[in-house]
DNA sequence: TGTCCACATTTTGTCGACAATATCTACGAT
DNA sequence: ATCGTAGATATTGTCGACAAAATGTGGACA
């Protein structure tokens, strides 16, 4: 039988739509129009409404009844909250798998971590990339589907806000050598920190870059709230 | 103008259909069809779809494409990973609300509590709804909209838990007083811990009595997964 | 000139029908 | 007798059309 050709357009179509939110293809904000999408992907309304429903419980959009959808605009009320839920569940993924990890794990995740080696010269896709990979795979661990869901889905939301601010983003790049260093001594309390002090390192940053670089564009402003 | 009464069927059947699957009226695994629940309503298909599809994501139904939609069923498995996403969440409320909370939200919920001052004869319908706003108000605090979001959802699951073991359940009861105390003694760390024993407590005798008791019961054996 | 109302337009919400897919059953070949 | 297959049946997936709601526009009237 063939791998796996026949794909509901439903999921189809949500991919796509969130891919293209998530890298700001489609920008904050911007309205999105069932028919006018349908028409793009040569479908009904149908499958266009039910990957709306799905963007906007998961907050890639956001929709008012009888009215319409838009993209969800940003704002640093809305990146505090992110990071806040993230540095509350991941600092937990860490402490718990800094004594759950084998050592052919900790060795994959070095691994991955090594294209953070000489991050100056590194792809900021990639990079971005693999940072994702590298808090989702901590999440594995926890073996709790929930909180696998639950922190994919802020690690999109933060791939959003990395592809949201790329332009205006200094090159700083938060590594992950403290939280590494404490997978590898086995030390949870440790790991806890090193992951708190790495999600409240990059919230800083980027809540900064936010207000102080977007919060000039006129156009962009009135996602602001303070 | 009129305050608020058309509604979408969408909404209202989902919360009609959600209310139900928490109550028990809809028994864990049980199936269930599109047309006929259309029929119920008295409505076509689409909304139906719709709710369900909402329902999916948030782990009331499970559905596979081309198949069909049953109700979640209920495991040990998810039980613990119930409670411990909500461990890690809520103990990060309660100890953030120890120190935010205000006199008169703390008379409220003192006042909430009342109910559970004797437990023995308090309607059980009533002590779960207390129990909810309890968390739930101490998730409010966080003003974090992700947050109250997520808490709501595990609370509504947790409330099914209540339902569906409650015929099972012996009619012990854990008291809400050490946190309450905490809370206004505005000790965070206090509060934190306090919290973090609460839900362990009740985890421990949830998962107790369901794989002691259920897991006797063959029709129900299915849904036990280790 | 400003306000209000009726109508036209646009967009979402709901519907019934049909297509695609999976499951079940009966029949036939080995 | 068993396995495989073809057709029948049931259920979900998709579609195009219509209904309902919200918004925009123009004119009548004070």
């Amino acid at each position: 039988m063939p791998p796996r050709t026949p794909q509901r357009l439903t999921d189809r179509i949500y991919k796509e739509l969130r891919s293209e939110i998530i890298t700001c293809k489609l920008a904050p904000g911007a309205p999105l129009n069932e028919l006018e999408v349908a028409r793009r992907f040569r479908t009904s309304r149908t499958p266009i409404r039910e990957a709306c429903n799905r963007l906007t419980h998961q907050r890639f959009l956001v929709s008012v009844p009888n009215k319409g959808h838009i993209v969800a605009p940003i704002s640093v009320k809305d990146i505090l909250s992110l990071y806040q839920l993230r540095f509350i569940v991941e600092t937990a993924c860490a402490e718990s798998a800094a004594t759950r990890l084998n050592r052919t794990e900790i060795e994959e995740l070095e691994e991955l971590l090594s294209l953070e080696k000489n991050p100056e010269e590194a792809d900021k896709d990639e990079l971005i990339e693999m940072n994702k990979k590298f808090h989702r795979r901590l999440a594995d661990v926890s073996r709790n589907e929930r909180i696998i869901d639950l922190v994919d889905l802020l690690l999109l939301e933060s791939v959003r806000l990395d592809y949201f601010l790329m332009d205006y983003h200094p090159s700083e790049w938060t590594t992950h050598s403290e939280i590494m260093a404490a997978l590898k001594a086995r030390d949870g309390a440790r790991a806890r920190l090193a992951m708190g002090g790495h999600i409240q390192l990059t919230q800083e940053r980027m809540s900064k870059v936010f207000s102080s670089e977007v919060g000039l564009f006129g156009s962009l402003k009135a996602d602001v709230q303070l």
